[in-house]
DNA sequence: GCGCGAATTCGCACTGAGTGCGATATCAAA
DNA sequence: TTTGATATCGCACTCAGTGCGAATTCGCGC
């Protein structure tokens, strides 16, 4: 079905070197082919609709077979939640001059990146995302996940910064993803043909906090 | 038991003004009473042990009844999420003089009423509020909650600066406080004894956020 | 005081997610 | 080819949450 999404997080097991075998082979596709059924069910009857034993059927699988591979329904669709991205902001980071200020490398970054969550793909998931209380929760979730994530690479990058820093420049530029991602979301929604790109008002976003910054009293 | 927490909020109707009568007091006992009892067992048992039959029968009510107050066990734990805070926040905010910018009077605001947080049942609560993947990422988005409260409130008292100002600010101020309790938490986890208040935390977030700042190339 | 309508309490049956246990099958490597 | 780990599956069970509707209680106008 689709190309990109879920992780290759195997269920338990991290396959350290190696060649990928047929097993570990047929696990990825087994994980895909769930996360892509499950995906095309969600859209087609809604989250909440779509019932386990459904996806388990389509996907060619026990029911008990598919918490060997998810933990729960959610995480099906979490698998999507912003595609890649994850996987791609550390490298993406440690590529960046080390001459200029964390935030500043994370913002080139997120620039960068920001063309993950322009596909159709990632915006139906988005969509499902925002259709419970728990989803929508488990999103923020991740990305206060990827936050830390971001601010453990950036005392990778930046060993001479203390962390309290670090940890403040990743909340930041995910604070500010964040913003710029539901800024956009409303300008797709109200204007689907002049919406302008997600790297736009990520720039825009950025641009606002640094003008509110100096908190002074 | 305890004194202050899970707001009034009824069911489903909105009393808009009057005396409250009978009936309004014995709702409000209830629902008080449920989730004392809901929070007395999760600190005896933990969360996942602790049954909504348990609950229900120690709070002297019908399993059925139960969901006439509470959307779910969750909801139960959340609403001891930060007692009463969400409330003071938005009154405390109009009190603050409109000559500063928006951003120091939410720290001003944060600063005053970070004690809310230091309480043993709010610890408590907290703690429990960690115990679960779903309960982390339910906490998350009641934050995001209160900043999209936050910004609601500021764009009253702030009527002439543009939304997505204050958004940012609301973000930044909702962050540091994320990143103060984060802190003051480890601080406390470590070093019982000589633990700084929250408030020293939010006002050192603070200032790393001040530096942090102008992410400039 | 009386009774009407709304709010509240409750029981019951049902769906569906998630788990524990253990049996079977399949594969990789020795 | 044997062997141990990985993967698949079925079954039975617990528990959260919902729909339905009955019974009770309360506030209020008459």
């Amino acid at each position: 079905m689709d190309t990109a999404p879920p992780s290759p997080a195997p269920p338990s097991p991290t396959t350290p070197g190696k060649t990928e075998g047929l097993r570990d082979r047929k696990r990825r596709e087994t994980m895909q082919r769930i996360a892509d059924t499950g995906l095309k069910l969600f859209m087609e009857n809604g989250f909440e609709a779509t019932t386990l034993d459904a996806i388990a059927a389509a996907a060619g699988i026990a029911r008990r077979t598919f918490f060997y591979y998810f933990k729960s329904k959610e995480d099906v669709l979490l698998a999507w939640q912003g595609s890649g991205f994850v996987e791609a902001i550390g490298p993406a980071l440690l590529q960046e001059p080390a001459d200029q200020p964390p935030l500043a490398a994370a913002r080139h970054c997120l620039l960068t990146l920001a063309a993950r969550f322009e596909t159709k793909t990632s915006i139906a998931a988005d969509a499902l995302l925002r259709s419970t209380e728990t989803l929508r929760a488990r999103k923020l979730a991740k990305m206060v996940d990827m936050e830390r994530d971001l601010a453990q690479v950036m005392a990778e990058r930046w060993p001479d910064r203390a962390t309290e820093e670090l940890r403040v420049a990743a909340m930041l530029a995910i604070g500010a993803l964040r913003l710029a991602q539901e800024e956009w979301r409303h300008d797709h929604a109200a204007h689907p043909d002049t919406a302008r790109p997600l790297a736009e008002h990520l720039k825009a976003t950025f641009a606002l906090l640094d003008r509110q910054v100096p908190s002074a009293t």
